[in-house]
DNA sequence: GCTGAAGGTTGATCGAAATCAGGGCTTAGG
DNA sequence: CCTAAGCCCTGATTTCGATCAACCTTCAGC
C-alpha cells in the first residue's frame, strides 16, 4: 500500500516519506528534488496547547504544515469579543502568502506538531513549481468553502443546531476511524467550551446547555468533559438544521 | 494615463483595452497573446437583477469576469433559511475551479454585465500560464479574508453594528468617488432590505429599524429607499463595533 | 491536608432581536 | 380609474440566548 505510492521514492527525504503532507497536503505537488530542496530548510516543532503561532506579538516569518493536532485561527474586536474563523487539521498548510500583517491570530488548540519552512523557501518554491501554486489554490478554495459553510451556521442556525453542526464537523475531521460514512464516531473535543462558543458565536453557558441536552436525549455520550461518543451519526445530522444547500 | 500602461498594447484585443479586469482582475496576469487567445472564446452578457447565474437549475459551465454590477453568492438550508456568503463586485472573477457542484448559488443583485469564458478555455489558461493561477490564488485569498471578516460580524456583532458594518463595506466597494479615505460617501444600495438581512443573519424588520435609527441620529441620509449618503464616514465607523483585529 | 485557579454545569432573570400584524408607497396592469 | 404585488416601515408581543450568579470538579502548588 505504501509501496505503490513510493516506487519512485528515491530522492525523497527520509523525514518526508511517512508524512501525510506528501500524500494529501501541499507537498504532494512537489517532485522529489524540489521536495529535497525544501526539506533542507525545514524544521519540526512540537507546540503546547495555548501557544500563539501567528499574532501581533511575534510576526513569525514562516509557513508550516500541520502534522498533528488542531490550530485555531481567530479574529478579535478591540473590545475583546473574539471569533474563531477557521480550524486547521493535519495536513493543512498554515501561513498566508502575499501578506505580512494578516490581522489574524493562530493558536495551538491542542498539542500541535508542525513542519515549518522559512518564508523565502516557500516563495522560491511558488516561483519554480506551478503545481505547488496549484495546490495552494486548491487549499485556499477549500478553506473558502468551509468558511462559507460556517457563515450559514453563524448567521442562520439556532444554538442547538450550531452545537450539533460543530460536533459533526469535528467527528468528520478527527474521528479515529477513517470511514467518512461511519454510523458512529468517537473523538476528543480539541478545544474548551469557551473555544467552541467563540467558534459558534454563542456563549460557553449555551454550549454547555446544548451539550447537556444532546446527552440527555441520548444523541451523544461524554466522558471527562472531552471524550465524545456519537452512537448514531444520522441522529446527530438530523439536529444540524436544514441540510445545507439543496443543490444536487 | 491610459497611455503609460498601454505602450505595448499591440496585440491586445480591442474589447479588452478599456477593461477593468485587465487592470485589477485576473486578466492582468496574461500576456497579450494569451489574452488574445482567451478573448476569442469570450462573450459578453447583460443580466437583469434577480437572474440566477449559478445554481441547482442550470449548471452553467463557464467562468466570468464581473464588469459592472453586484453578484450575490448564497447558500440555503433545506427549510428555506438563506445566507448570503459573498458579494462580487467588478472586476471580481466568478466561477469555481476544480468543482462542478458548488452547493452555492450566484444571482445578479443589480443589473450585471459579465465577460464569460467557457470552462475549457480557462482550464487551458491555467495550464499554460502560472501567473494566471497566481492571480486566481490571490483572488481566492482575498475572498477568504473577506469571508472571515464577515464571520466576525455574523458571530460577534450586534444588529446595529452589523448594519453599520454593511454600509461601510458597500461604501468602500462601490462609492462613486474613488478616494478610499474619503470623509463622506454616496451610493446606491445594491440590494433589498431582505437581501441585506440575509447577508447579516438578521431579519428585514431589524435591518429597517437599524437604518431608521442611523437616519434619525444623522449618520446617514436615505432617498428613494436605495440612495444612501454618509456625511461622516468616521461616525459610521464608530458604529461598527470594536475596530476589527487590533493586529498592528 | 488546604487553597486557588481554571474549566464546566446549572438556575434565575433580562434583553435584543424574532415574530406577528398592520399599514404606506410605488409600480404594473386591468 | 382601481387593484394587486413588491418593498418598506413601524408597533406589540414573544422567545431565544445572554447575562448574572452559584456551585462542582480537577489539578497544581504550598
Amino acid at each position: 500500500m505504501t509501496l505503490r505510492q513510493d516506487i519512485h521514492s528515491s530522492g525523497i527525504p527520509v523525514l518526508c516519506l511517512p508524512c501525510e503532507a506528501r500524500r494529501r497536503g501541499v507537498c504532494g505537488a512537489l517532485e522529489p528534488d524540489d521536495l529535497a530542496q525544501l526539506a533542507k530548510t525545514s524544521s519540526r516543532h512540537n507546540i503546547e496547547p495555548g501557544v500563539e503561532l501567528i499574532g501581533d506579538a511575534e510576526a513569525v516569518d514562516c509557513y508550516s504544515n500541520v502534522l498533528s493536532g488542531v490550530v485555531k485561527l481567530t479574529k478579535s474586536l478591540s473590545d475583546g469579543r473574539q471569533q474563531i474563523v477557521g480550524l486547521q487539521f493535519a495536513p493543512d498548510f498554515l501561513g498566508r502568502p502575499f501578506k505580512m500583517k494578516s490581522a489574524i491570530n493562530a493558536e495551538a488548540a491542542t498539542a500541535v506538531s508542525l513542519c515549518s519552512f522559512p518564508r523565502a523557501a516557500i516563495e522560491r518554491m511558488m516561483k519554480q513549481s506551478p503545481e505547488f501554486v496549484h495546490r495552494l489554490l486548491k487549499q485556499a478554495l477549500n478553506e473558502l468553502d468551509e468558511a462559507r459553510e460556517w457563515m450559514v451556521t453563524l448567521g442562520r442556525k439556532t444554538a442547538p443546531e450550531k452545537v450539533a453542526s460543530f460536533l459533526l464537523m469535528i467527528a468528520r475531521n478527527i474521528d479515529s476511524n477513517v470511514d467518512p460514512a461511519a454510523r458512529s464516531a468517537c473523538f476528543e473535543l480539541p478545544m474548551t467550551r469557551a473555544d467552541i462558543s467563540d467558534f459558534l458565536g454563542i456563549t460557553n453557558e449555551t454550549v454547555s446547555r446544548q451539550l447537556t441536552s444532546l446527552r440527555m436525549d441520548g444523541v451523544i455520550r461524554i466522558e471527562n468533559n472531552r471524550r465524545v461518543t456519537v452512537d448514531s451519526m444520522s441522529r446527530l445530522e438530523r439536529r444540524c438544521g436544514g441540510r445545507g444547500a439543496i443543490a444536487v
